[in-house]
DNA sequence: CGCGAGTTTGAATCGACTCAATATACGTGG
DNA sequence: CCACGTATATTGAGTCGATTCAAACTCGCG
Protein backbone atom coordinates (compact mmCIF):
# COMPACT_ATOMS: atom_id res chain seq x y z
CA UNK A 1 0.00 0.00 0.00
CA UNK A 2 3.01 2.15 -0.55
CA UNK A 3 1.96 3.77 -4.00
CA UNK A 4 -1.11 4.88 -5.36
CA UNK A 5 -2.46 5.30 -8.58
CA UNK A 6 -4.75 3.45 -11.60
CA UNK A 7 -2.38 1.96 -14.43
CA UNK A 8 -4.11 1.05 -17.56
CA UNK A 9 -3.16 -1.98 -18.26
CA UNK A 10 -2.14 -2.84 -22.47
CA UNK A 11 -3.14 -6.41 -22.53
CA UNK A 12 -6.82 -6.71 -22.13
CA UNK A 13 -9.03 -6.78 -25.27
CA UNK A 14 -10.44 -3.55 -24.91
CA UNK A 15 -12.41 -3.17 -28.19
CA UNK A 16 -14.86 -6.25 -27.40
CA UNK A 17 -15.98 -4.93 -24.03
CA UNK A 18 -18.40 -6.63 -21.46
CA UNK A 19 -19.87 -8.57 -24.54
CA UNK A 20 -16.93 -11.16 -24.44
CA UNK A 21 -15.91 -10.76 -20.79
CA UNK A 22 -15.78 -14.03 -19.54
CA UNK A 23 -17.21 -12.83 -16.30
CA UNK A 24 -20.47 -11.78 -17.80
CA UNK A 25 -22.55 -13.86 -16.07
CA UNK A 26 -21.22 -13.14 -12.53
CA UNK A 27 -20.87 -8.99 -13.34
CA UNK A 28 -23.74 -6.93 -13.32
CA UNK A 29 -24.22 -7.51 -17.31
CA UNK A 30 -25.81 -10.70 -16.28
CA UNK A 31 -29.38 -11.68 -18.10
CA UNK A 32 -28.88 -8.36 -20.44
CA UNK A 33 -29.58 -8.52 -24.07
CA UNK A 34 -26.69 -8.13 -26.46
CA UNK A 35 -27.62 -4.56 -26.88
CA UNK A 36 -27.97 -3.61 -23.52
CA UNK A 37 -24.96 -4.97 -22.63
CA UNK A 38 -23.29 -2.78 -25.50
CA UNK A 39 -24.92 0.04 -23.72
CA UNK A 40 -23.40 -0.82 -20.52
CA UNK A 41 -19.76 -1.64 -22.02
CA UNK A 42 -19.57 1.69 -23.34
CA UNK A 43 -19.56 3.59 -20.11
CA UNK A 44 -16.64 1.18 -18.52
CA UNK A 45 -13.76 3.02 -18.21
CA UNK A 46 -10.67 1.20 -19.95
CA UNK A 47 -9.50 -1.92 -17.50
CA UNK A 48 -7.26 -1.07 -14.23
CA UNK A 49 -3.60 -3.02 -13.42
CA UNK A 50 -2.63 -2.51 -10.13
CA UNK A 51 0.51 -4.08 -9.19
CA UNK A 52 0.95 -5.27 -5.48
CA UNK A 53 0.58 -3.34 -2.82
CA UNK A 54 -1.49 -0.70 -4.87
CA UNK A 55 -4.11 1.08 -3.87
CA UNK A 56 -7.11 1.18 -5.82
CA UNK A 57 -8.85 3.92 -3.37
CA UNK A 58 -8.13 5.61 -0.19
CA UNK A 59 -10.64 5.67 3.10
CA UNK A 60 -12.36 9.14 2.74
CA UNK A 61 -11.12 9.56 -1.05
CA UNK A 62 -14.69 10.91 -2.65
CA UNK A 63 -16.81 8.31 -4.14
CA UNK A 64 -16.81 7.95 -8.06
CA UNK A 65 -17.01 4.66 -9.67
CA UNK A 66 -17.59 0.93 -8.95
CA UNK A 67 -14.84 -1.65 -9.88
CA UNK A 68 -15.27 -5.10 -10.93
CA UNK A 69 -12.74 -7.66 -10.18
CA UNK A 70 -11.07 -9.42 -13.47
CA UNK A 71 -8.07 -11.01 -12.15
CA UNK A 72 -6.19 -11.06 -8.90
CA UNK A 73 -7.08 -10.26 -5.19
CA UNK A 74 -7.59 -7.42 -3.30
CA UNK A 75 -8.31 -6.37 0.39
CA UNK A 76 -10.14 -3.88 2.05
CA UNK A 77 -9.28 -2.58 5.32
CA UNK A 78 -11.16 -0.12 7.82
CA UNK A 79 -9.58 2.03 10.13
CA UNK A 80 -12.16 2.86 12.86
CA UNK A 81 -10.89 4.92 16.10
CA UNK A 82 -7.65 4.04 15.48
CA UNK A 83 -7.83 0.47 15.04
CA UNK A 84 -7.52 -1.12 11.78
CA UNK A 85 -9.91 -3.51 10.56
CA UNK A 86 -9.68 -6.09 7.63
CA UNK A 87 -12.53 -5.82 6.46
CA UNK A 88 -12.93 -7.58 2.95
CA UNK A 89 -10.95 -9.73 0.86
CA UNK A 90 -11.92 -9.29 -2.90
CA UNK A 91 -11.69 -12.18 -5.63
CA UNK A 92 -12.12 -12.08 -8.94
CA UNK A 93 -15.84 -11.89 -9.83
CA UNK A 94 -16.68 -9.59 -7.11
CA UNK A 95 -17.81 -5.86 -7.52
CA UNK A 96 -15.87 -3.69 -5.12
CA UNK A 97 -17.74 -0.27 -3.90
CA UNK A 98 -21.33 -1.65 -3.27
CA UNK A 99 -20.64 -0.31 0.25
CA UNK A 100 -20.76 3.50 -0.78
CA UNK A 101 -23.41 3.71 -3.26
CA UNK A 102 -25.16 7.17 -2.34
CA UNK A 103 -22.47 8.35 -0.07
CA UNK A 104 -19.62 10.94 -0.50
CA UNK A 105 -16.29 9.13 0.63
CA UNK A 106 -15.39 5.69 0.24
CA UNK A 107 -14.94 4.38 3.77
CA UNK A 108 -12.63 2.14 3.24
CA UNK A 109 -9.16 1.46 1.99
CA UNK A 110 -8.74 -0.90 -1.20
CA UNK A 111 -5.28 -2.81 -2.45
CA UNK A 112 -4.21 -4.66 -4.21
CA UNK A 113 -2.36 -8.20 -2.67
CA UNK A 114 -1.13 -9.35 -6.07
CA UNK A 115 -0.84 -7.81 -9.18
CA UNK A 116 -4.82 -7.42 -10.22
CA UNK A 117 -7.20 -6.42 -13.17
CA UNK A 118 -10.43 -4.34 -12.67
CA UNK A 119 -12.95 -2.88 -14.52
CA UNK A 120 -14.51 0.59 -13.98
CA UNK A 121 -17.68 1.54 -13.58
CA UNK A 122 -18.33 5.66 -12.98
CA UNK A 123 -20.88 5.77 -11.51
CA UNK A 124 -22.88 8.95 -12.86
CA UNK A 125 -22.34 6.98 -16.29
CA UNK A 126 -23.79 3.99 -14.60
CA UNK A 127 -26.96 5.81 -12.82
CA UNK A 128 -27.68 7.01 -16.32
CA UNK A 129 -27.64 3.79 -18.02
CA UNK A 130 -29.52 2.11 -14.94
CA UNK A 131 -32.45 5.11 -15.37
CA UNK A 132 -33.01 3.90 -19.23
CA UNK A 133 -32.34 0.16 -18.15
CA UNK A 134 -34.26 -0.48 -14.89
CA UNK A 135 -33.25 -4.28 -15.31
CA UNK A 136 -29.81 -3.25 -14.84
CA UNK A 137 -30.98 -1.30 -11.16
CA UNK A 138 -32.71 -4.63 -10.26
CA UNK A 139 -29.23 -6.75 -11.30
CA UNK A 140 -27.05 -4.64 -8.83
CA UNK A 141 -29.87 -4.38 -6.34
CA UNK A 142 -29.98 -8.09 -6.20
CA UNK A 143 -26.14 -8.35 -6.20
CA UNK A 144 -26.13 -5.82 -3.27
CA UNK A 145 -28.76 -7.75 -1.34
CA UNK A 146 -27.23 -10.62 -2.03
CA UNK A 147 -23.64 -9.98 -0.99
CA UNK A 148 -25.25 -7.87 2.47
CA UNK A 149 -26.96 -11.09 3.14
CA UNK A 150 -24.35 -13.47 2.51
CA UNK A 151 -21.54 -11.63 4.37
CA UNK A 152 -23.72 -10.88 7.39
CA UNK A 153 -24.19 -14.67 7.59
CA UNK A 154 -20.73 -16.02 6.99
CA UNK A 155 -19.47 -13.64 9.70
CA UNK A 156 -21.81 -14.72 12.24
CA UNK A 157 -21.38 -17.95 11.63
CA UNK A 158 -17.79 -17.44 12.32
CA UNK A 159 -18.83 -15.43 15.74
CA UNK A 160 -19.98 -19.20 17.38
CA UNK A 161 -16.77 -21.32 15.92
CA UNK A 162 -13.85 -22.36 16.34
CA UNK A 163 -10.68 -21.75 15.05
CA UNK A 164 -10.63 -25.24 12.60
CA UNK A 165 -14.01 -24.12 11.52
CA UNK A 166 -13.51 -20.77 11.08
CA UNK A 167 -10.14 -21.52 8.49
CA UNK A 168 -12.57 -24.12 6.66
CA UNK A 169 -15.38 -22.18 6.30
CA UNK A 170 -13.09 -19.71 4.92
CA UNK A 171 -11.34 -21.60 2.51
CA UNK A 172 -14.15 -23.41 1.43
CA UNK A 173 -15.77 -19.50 0.74
CA UNK A 174 -12.50 -18.96 -1.74
CA UNK A 175 -12.76 -22.40 -3.37
CA UNK A 176 -16.72 -21.31 -4.08
CA UNK A 177 -15.50 -18.35 -5.29
CA UNK A 178 -12.77 -19.77 -7.73
CA UNK A 179 -14.60 -22.34 -8.78
CA UNK A 180 -17.86 -20.48 -9.73
CA UNK A 181 -15.10 -18.02 -11.85
CA UNK A 182 -13.96 -21.18 -13.68
CA UNK A 183 -11.20 -21.83 -12.02
CA UNK A 184 -9.86 -24.96 -9.63
CA UNK A 185 -11.72 -25.44 -6.63
CA UNK A 186 -8.98 -27.23 -5.23
CA UNK A 187 -5.94 -25.55 -6.09
CA UNK A 188 -5.22 -21.76 -5.82
CA UNK A 189 -2.80 -19.18 -4.77
CA UNK A 190 -3.98 -17.00 -2.15
CA UNK A 191 -1.70 -14.33 -1.71
CA UNK A 192 -2.78 -13.15 1.43
CA UNK A 193 -1.06 -13.58 4.39
CA UNK A 194 -1.15 -15.61 7.26
CA UNK A 195 -1.44 -12.45 9.58
CA UNK A 196 -4.41 -11.16 7.12
CA UNK A 197 -5.86 -14.07 7.20
CA UNK A 198 -6.01 -14.19 10.73
CA UNK A 199 -7.19 -10.33 11.15
CA UNK A 200 -9.93 -11.14 8.51
CA UNK A 201 -11.11 -13.87 11.08
CA UNK A 202 -10.36 -12.99 14.64
CA UNK A 203 -7.21 -15.28 14.78
CA UNK A 204 -3.74 -14.90 15.64
CA UNK A 205 -1.51 -15.27 12.90
CA UNK A 206 -0.09 -18.38 14.39
CA UNK A 207 -3.32 -19.75 15.35
CA UNK A 208 -3.82 -19.88 11.46
CA UNK A 209 -0.72 -21.52 10.82
CA UNK A 210 -1.00 -24.17 13.57
CA UNK A 211 -4.77 -24.98 11.96
CA UNK A 212 -3.20 -25.28 8.35
CA UNK A 213 -0.49 -28.04 10.03
CA UNK A 214 -3.06 -29.61 11.38
CA UNK A 215 -5.46 -29.80 8.55
CA UNK A 216 -2.32 -30.82 6.27
CA UNK A 217 -1.19 -33.73 8.81
CA UNK A 218 -5.15 -34.96 8.93
CA UNK A 219 -4.41 -35.28 4.57
CA UNK A 220 -6.99 -32.35 4.64
CA UNK A 221 -4.97 -30.18 2.20
CA UNK A 222 -1.82 -29.51 1.22
CA UNK A 223 0.14 -25.56 1.93
CA UNK A 224 3.17 -24.31 0.59
CA UNK A 225 3.46 -20.99 1.48
CA UNK A 226 0.29 -19.43 -0.40
CA UNK A 227 -0.49 -22.17 -2.43
CA UNK A 228 -3.41 -24.17 -1.48
CA UNK A 229 -4.66 -27.31 -2.24
CA UNK A 230 -7.70 -28.66 -1.16
CA UNK A 231 -7.72 -32.96 -0.98
CA UNK A 232 -11.03 -33.53 0.56
CA UNK A 233 -14.03 -30.87 0.33
CA UNK A 234 -16.42 -33.12 1.75
CA UNK A 235 -14.58 -33.54 5.27
CA UNK A 236 -13.72 -29.53 5.40
CA UNK A 237 -17.61 -29.18 4.32
CA UNK A 238 -18.49 -30.80 7.50
CA UNK A 239 -15.78 -29.38 9.66
CA UNK A 240 -16.75 -25.89 8.23
CA UNK A 241 -20.21 -26.61 9.31
CA UNK A 242 -20.41 -27.82 12.74
CA UNK A 243 -19.00 -25.30 15.17
CA UNK A 244 -16.12 -26.88 16.27
CA UNK A 245 -17.38 -27.48 19.59
CA UNK A 246 -18.60 -30.59 22.09
CA UNK A 247 -22.11 -31.34 21.06
CA UNK A 248 -24.53 -29.11 23.83
CA UNK A 249 -26.56 -32.58 24.93
CA UNK A 250 -30.38 -31.65 24.55
CA UNK B 1 -42.96 -17.06 16.57
CA UNK B 2 -46.08 -18.91 16.69
CA UNK B 3 -48.62 -16.95 14.82
CA UNK B 4 -48.47 -14.72 11.84
CA UNK B 5 -50.49 -12.08 10.78
CA UNK B 6 -50.56 -8.13 10.51
CA UNK B 7 -52.76 -6.59 12.50
CA UNK B 8 -53.45 -3.09 12.32
CA UNK B 9 -53.09 -0.83 15.31
CA UNK B 10 -55.71 1.71 15.90
CA UNK B 11 -53.76 3.42 17.69
CA UNK B 12 -51.45 5.35 15.69
CA UNK B 13 -52.57 8.74 14.48
CA UNK B 14 -52.71 7.86 10.93
CA UNK B 15 -53.93 11.27 9.02
CA UNK B 16 -50.83 13.67 9.52
CA UNK B 17 -48.44 10.18 8.18
CA UNK B 18 -44.86 10.33 7.55
CA UNK B 19 -44.60 14.39 8.14
CA UNK B 20 -45.65 14.86 11.94
CA UNK B 21 -43.44 11.20 12.56
CA UNK B 22 -41.07 11.31 15.22
CA UNK B 23 -38.39 9.12 13.19
CA UNK B 24 -38.64 11.48 9.95
CA UNK B 25 -35.10 12.51 10.56
CA UNK B 26 -33.93 8.65 10.84
CA UNK B 27 -36.31 7.47 8.17
CA UNK B 28 -36.02 7.27 4.55
CA UNK B 29 -37.90 10.37 4.70
CA UNK B 30 -35.01 12.50 6.08
CA UNK B 31 -34.08 15.55 3.91
CA UNK B 32 -37.04 15.78 1.51
CA UNK B 33 -39.15 19.05 1.15
CA UNK B 34 -42.75 18.43 2.76
CA UNK B 35 -44.23 17.91 -0.05
CA UNK B 36 -41.88 15.60 -1.24
CA UNK B 37 -42.64 13.81 2.29
CA UNK B 38 -46.30 13.80 1.31
CA UNK B 39 -45.66 11.74 -1.84
CA UNK B 40 -43.76 9.22 0.31
CA UNK B 41 -46.75 9.31 2.87
CA UNK B 42 -49.25 8.08 0.60
CA UNK B 43 -47.81 4.87 -0.49
CA UNK B 44 -47.34 4.14 3.38
CA UNK B 45 -49.43 1.76 4.12
CA UNK B 46 -51.40 1.89 7.52
CA UNK B 47 -49.34 1.17 10.42
CA UNK B 48 -48.61 -2.81 11.62
CA UNK B 49 -48.93 -3.73 15.17
CA UNK B 50 -47.08 -7.02 15.92
CA UNK B 51 -47.80 -8.67 19.26
CA UNK B 52 -44.80 -10.39 21.37
CA UNK B 53 -43.40 -13.69 19.13
CA UNK B 54 -45.77 -12.37 16.10
CA UNK B 55 -44.13 -12.78 12.82
CA UNK B 56 -43.61 -10.19 10.50
CA UNK B 57 -42.39 -11.83 7.98
CA UNK B 58 -40.71 -15.79 7.29
CA UNK B 59 -38.08 -16.88 5.47
CA UNK B 60 -38.95 -17.65 1.66
CA UNK B 61 -41.80 -15.58 2.02
CA UNK B 62 -42.04 -13.46 -1.11
CA UNK B 63 -40.70 -10.03 -0.91
CA UNK B 64 -43.36 -6.66 -1.20
CA UNK B 65 -42.27 -4.90 1.39
CA UNK B 66 -40.20 -2.40 3.18
CA UNK B 67 -40.41 -2.09 6.89
CA UNK B 68 -39.85 1.11 9.07
CA UNK B 69 -39.47 0.09 13.07
CA UNK B 70 -41.42 2.84 14.90
CA UNK B 71 -41.69 1.48 18.74
CA UNK B 72 -40.63 -1.89 19.54
CA UNK B 73 -37.78 -4.68 18.74
CA UNK B 74 -37.48 -7.37 16.58
CA UNK B 75 -35.47 -10.11 16.15
CA UNK B 76 -34.12 -11.78 12.15
CA UNK B 77 -33.69 -15.32 12.43
CA UNK B 78 -31.56 -16.82 9.24
CA UNK B 79 -31.99 -20.62 8.77
CA UNK B 80 -28.79 -22.38 6.61
CA UNK B 81 -27.78 -25.63 6.51
CA UNK B 82 -30.05 -26.29 9.29
CA UNK B 83 -28.14 -24.49 11.78
CA UNK B 84 -30.61 -21.00 12.58
CA UNK B 85 -28.67 -17.95 13.06
CA UNK B 86 -29.41 -14.92 14.41
CA UNK B 87 -28.63 -12.58 12.25
CA UNK B 88 -30.16 -9.22 13.39
CA UNK B 89 -31.92 -7.34 16.12
CA UNK B 90 -33.98 -4.25 15.30
CA UNK B 91 -34.83 -1.73 17.27
CA UNK B 92 -36.56 1.78 16.07
CA UNK B 93 -35.64 3.20 13.23
CA UNK B 94 -34.32 0.51 11.48
CA UNK B 95 -35.28 -0.16 8.09
CA UNK B 96 -35.84 -3.84 8.15
CA UNK B 97 -35.69 -5.33 4.48
CA UNK B 98 -32.89 -3.83 2.90
CA UNK B 99 -31.33 -6.72 2.40
CA UNK B 100 -33.45 -7.87 0.07
CA UNK B 101 -34.44 -5.46 -2.48
CA UNK B 102 -33.98 -6.90 -6.05
CA UNK B 103 -34.35 -10.59 -4.43
CA UNK B 104 -37.76 -12.36 -4.98
CA UNK B 105 -37.79 -14.00 -1.46
CA UNK B 106 -37.21 -12.66 2.19
CA UNK B 107 -33.59 -14.50 3.37
CA UNK B 108 -35.10 -14.77 6.88
CA UNK B 109 -37.68 -14.49 9.15
CA UNK B 110 -38.46 -11.83 11.73
CA UNK B 111 -40.55 -11.51 14.38
CA UNK B 112 -41.23 -9.57 17.43
CA UNK B 113 -39.51 -9.58 20.64
CA UNK B 114 -42.62 -7.08 22.28
CA UNK B 115 -44.85 -5.59 21.10
CA UNK B 116 -43.92 -3.38 18.16
CA UNK B 117 -45.37 -1.21 15.32
CA UNK B 118 -44.10 -0.74 12.09
CA UNK B 119 -44.74 1.35 8.76
CA UNK B 120 -45.24 -0.14 5.54
CA UNK B 121 -43.08 0.68 2.55
CA UNK B 122 -45.09 -1.53 -0.38
CA UNK B 123 -41.94 -1.65 -2.49
CA UNK B 124 -43.28 -1.77 -5.79
CA UNK B 125 -44.67 1.80 -4.48
CA UNK B 126 -42.22 3.26 -3.11
CA UNK B 127 -40.03 2.51 -6.33
CA UNK B 128 -42.42 4.02 -8.61
CA UNK B 129 -41.91 6.99 -6.61
CA UNK B 130 -38.33 7.19 -6.14
CA UNK B 131 -38.69 7.04 -10.08
CA UNK B 132 -40.03 10.71 -9.62
CA UNK B 133 -37.84 11.18 -7.08
CA UNK B 134 -34.10 10.90 -7.34
CA UNK B 135 -33.08 12.39 -3.56
CA UNK B 136 -35.37 9.65 -2.30
CA UNK B 137 -33.73 7.12 -4.44
CA UNK B 138 -30.41 8.57 -3.55
CA UNK B 139 -31.32 8.51 0.25
CA UNK B 140 -32.35 4.50 0.57
CA UNK B 141 -28.95 4.15 -0.99
CA UNK B 142 -27.25 5.82 1.54
CA UNK B 143 -28.70 4.05 4.27
CA UNK B 144 -28.31 0.41 2.64
CA UNK B 145 -24.23 1.64 2.12
CA UNK B 146 -24.01 2.82 5.57
CA UNK B 147 -25.56 -0.17 7.10
CA UNK B 148 -23.80 -2.65 5.04
CA UNK B 149 -20.27 -1.04 6.33
CA UNK B 150 -21.80 -0.67 10.04
CA UNK B 151 -22.63 -3.95 10.11
CA UNK B 152 -19.69 -5.43 8.73
CA UNK B 153 -17.47 -3.61 10.82
CA UNK B 154 -19.22 -4.34 13.84
CA UNK B 155 -18.96 -8.07 13.47
CA UNK B 156 -15.75 -7.56 11.90
CA UNK B 157 -14.55 -6.44 15.67
CA UNK B 158 -16.49 -9.06 17.48
CA UNK B 159 -14.61 -11.47 16.07
CA UNK B 160 -11.70 -10.88 17.86
CA UNK B 161 -12.65 -9.83 21.08
CA UNK B 162 -12.89 -11.12 24.48
CA UNK B 163 -16.82 -11.83 25.85
CA UNK B 164 -16.75 -8.68 27.83
CA UNK B 165 -15.58 -6.63 24.92
CA UNK B 166 -18.64 -8.29 22.81
CA UNK B 167 -20.94 -7.04 25.54
CA UNK B 168 -19.90 -3.99 25.74
CA UNK B 169 -20.04 -3.15 21.96
CA UNK B 170 -23.40 -4.85 21.59
CA UNK B 171 -24.82 -2.44 24.82
CA UNK B 172 -23.19 0.96 23.57
CA UNK B 173 -24.61 0.00 20.19
CA UNK B 174 -28.47 -0.64 21.45
CA UNK B 175 -27.86 2.68 24.01
CA UNK B 176 -26.40 4.51 20.98
CA UNK B 177 -29.41 3.26 18.63
CA UNK B 178 -31.98 4.71 21.48
CA UNK B 179 -30.16 7.99 21.80
CA UNK B 180 -30.21 8.95 18.50
CA UNK B 181 -34.27 8.16 18.74
CA UNK B 182 -34.88 10.02 21.34
CA UNK B 183 -35.11 7.65 24.47
CA UNK B 184 -32.37 7.60 27.50
CA UNK B 185 -29.17 5.85 26.64
CA UNK B 186 -28.57 4.74 30.08
CA UNK B 187 -31.82 2.99 30.94
CA UNK B 188 -33.77 1.02 28.90
CA UNK B 189 -35.17 -2.38 28.11
CA UNK B 190 -34.22 -4.93 25.46
CA UNK B 191 -36.43 -7.22 25.96
CA UNK B 192 -34.23 -9.76 24.44
CA UNK B 193 -33.13 -13.45 26.22
CA UNK B 194 -29.69 -14.15 27.12
CA UNK B 195 -29.85 -16.94 24.74
CA UNK B 196 -30.71 -14.50 21.91
CA UNK B 197 -27.85 -12.20 22.96
CA UNK B 198 -25.43 -14.92 23.02
CA UNK B 199 -26.18 -17.11 19.36
CA UNK B 200 -25.98 -12.50 18.24
CA UNK B 201 -22.46 -12.39 19.50
CA UNK B 202 -21.24 -15.91 19.45
CA UNK B 203 -21.61 -17.09 23.48
CA UNK B 204 -23.00 -18.75 25.36
CA UNK B 205 -26.10 -17.88 27.43
CA UNK B 206 -24.05 -18.71 31.10
CA UNK B 207 -21.20 -16.51 29.19
CA UNK B 208 -23.47 -13.92 28.52
CA UNK B 209 -24.89 -13.92 32.55
CA UNK B 210 -21.94 -14.12 34.05
CA UNK B 211 -20.43 -10.69 32.11
CA UNK B 212 -23.33 -8.93 33.45
CA UNK B 213 -22.78 -10.31 36.93
CA UNK B 214 -18.81 -9.17 36.61
CA UNK B 215 -19.85 -5.86 34.98
CA UNK B 216 -22.55 -5.33 37.79
CA UNK B 217 -19.89 -6.16 40.79
CA UNK B 218 -17.60 -3.40 39.16
CA UNK B 219 -20.14 -0.74 39.10
CA UNK B 220 -20.84 -0.29 35.51
CA UNK B 221 -24.49 -1.02 35.28
CA UNK B 222 -27.26 -2.56 36.79
CA UNK B 223 -29.43 -5.22 35.02
CA UNK B 224 -32.93 -6.68 36.43
CA UNK B 225 -33.77 -9.22 33.83
CA UNK B 226 -34.52 -7.28 30.77
CA UNK B 227 -33.77 -3.72 32.19
CA UNK B 228 -31.04 -1.86 31.49
CA UNK B 229 -29.08 0.49 33.10
CA UNK B 230 -25.60 1.55 32.24
CA UNK B 231 -24.06 3.80 34.90
CA UNK B 232 -20.40 3.72 33.50
CA UNK B 233 -20.81 4.70 29.24
CA UNK B 234 -16.66 6.03 29.21
CA UNK B 235 -15.60 2.93 30.91
CA UNK B 236 -17.58 0.66 29.03
CA UNK B 237 -16.64 2.28 25.95
CA UNK B 238 -12.99 1.65 26.83
CA UNK B 239 -13.68 -2.05 27.29
CA UNK B 240 -15.36 -1.95 23.95
CA UNK B 241 -12.77 -0.29 21.79
CA UNK B 242 -10.09 -2.62 23.32
CA UNK B 243 -10.03 -6.20 22.20
CA UNK B 244 -10.04 -7.25 26.14
CA UNK B 245 -7.13 -8.79 25.67
CA UNK B 246 -3.57 -8.06 26.68
CA UNK B 247 -1.45 -5.88 24.66
CA UNK B 248 0.63 -7.96 22.25
CA UNK B 249 4.45 -6.26 22.71
CA UNK B 250 5.52 -4.57 19.06
C1' DC C 1 25.04 -13.63 0.32
C1' DG C 2 22.69 -11.47 3.97
C1' DC C 3 18.88 -8.95 5.54
C1' DG C 4 14.01 -8.71 6.85
C1' DA C 5 9.41 -10.02 6.42
C1' DG C 6 6.80 -13.72 6.98
C1' DT C 7 6.19 -18.25 9.06
C1' DT C 8 6.73 -22.17 12.21
C1' DT C 9 7.15 -24.34 16.75
C1' DG C 10 6.90 -24.73 21.88
C1' DA C 11 5.48 -23.65 26.76
C1' DA C 12 2.63 -21.37 29.86
C1' DT C 13 -1.52 -18.73 30.81
C1' DC C 14 -6.06 -17.32 30.61
C1' DG C 15 -10.67 -17.38 28.78
C1' DA C 16 -14.89 -19.46 27.25
C1' DC C 17 -17.14 -23.70 26.85
C1' DT C 18 -19.69 -27.85 28.55
C1' DC C 19 -22.25 -29.99 31.95
C1' DA C 20 -25.07 -30.11 35.98
C1' DA C 21 -27.74 -28.26 39.54
C1' DT C 22 -30.31 -24.59 41.47
C1' DA C 23 -32.97 -20.37 41.47
C1' DT C 24 -36.14 -17.15 39.52
C1' DA C 25 -39.76 -15.33 36.43
C1' DC C 26 -43.73 -15.95 33.77
C1' DG C 27 -48.02 -17.47 31.79
C1' DT C 28 -51.82 -20.61 32.22
C1' DG C 29 -55.49 -22.97 34.16
C1' DG C 30 -57.75 -24.38 38.22
C1' DC D 1 -55.68 -15.19 43.04
C1' DC D 2 -52.82 -18.74 43.86
C1' DA D 3 -50.42 -23.09 42.33
C1' DC D 4 -48.29 -25.20 39.13
C1' DG D 5 -45.22 -26.12 35.17
C1' DT D 6 -42.26 -24.43 31.82
C1' DA D 7 -39.03 -21.19 30.16
C1' DT D 8 -35.34 -18.35 31.45
C1' DA D 9 -31.33 -17.07 34.60
C1' DT D 10 -27.80 -17.90 37.79
C1' DT D 11 -23.85 -20.28 39.83
C1' DG D 12 -19.93 -23.66 40.22
C1' DA D 13 -16.38 -27.13 38.69
C1' DG D 14 -13.69 -29.06 35.32
C1' DT D 15 -11.93 -29.16 30.46
C1' DC D 16 -10.34 -27.64 26.23
C1' DG D 17 -8.88 -24.13 23.06
C1' DA D 18 -6.74 -19.83 21.62
C1' DT D 19 -3.78 -16.42 23.17
C1' DT D 20 0.71 -14.40 24.55
C1' DC D 21 5.47 -14.51 24.47
C1' DA D 22 9.90 -16.17 22.90
C1' DA D 23 12.89 -18.27 19.74
C1' DA D 24 14.19 -20.54 15.59
C1' DC D 25 13.44 -21.02 10.89
C1' DT D 26 12.51 -20.16 5.71
C1' DC D 27 11.76 -17.72 1.81
C1' DG D 28 12.22 -13.93 -1.48
C1' DC D 29 14.72 -9.90 -2.86
C1' DG D 30 18.19 -6.67 -3.30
Amino acid sequence: MTSRGKYVYGGLESGTGCLSCYLNALCIAEELLPEETLLLSEIVAPPIRLEKRQVLYRQEAPFTSLYVVRTGCLKQETVVESEQLLTAIWLPGSIIGCDTIGLEHYPSTVSALDTATLCELPFERLEAVMQRLPKLRRRLQRTISRSMQQERMSLQRLLSRTAEARMACFLLAVSDCFHRRGYSPTHFRLPVSRNDIGSYLGLTQETVGRTLATYQAQRLLRVTGRDYQLLDLVRLERLASSTGRRQKRP
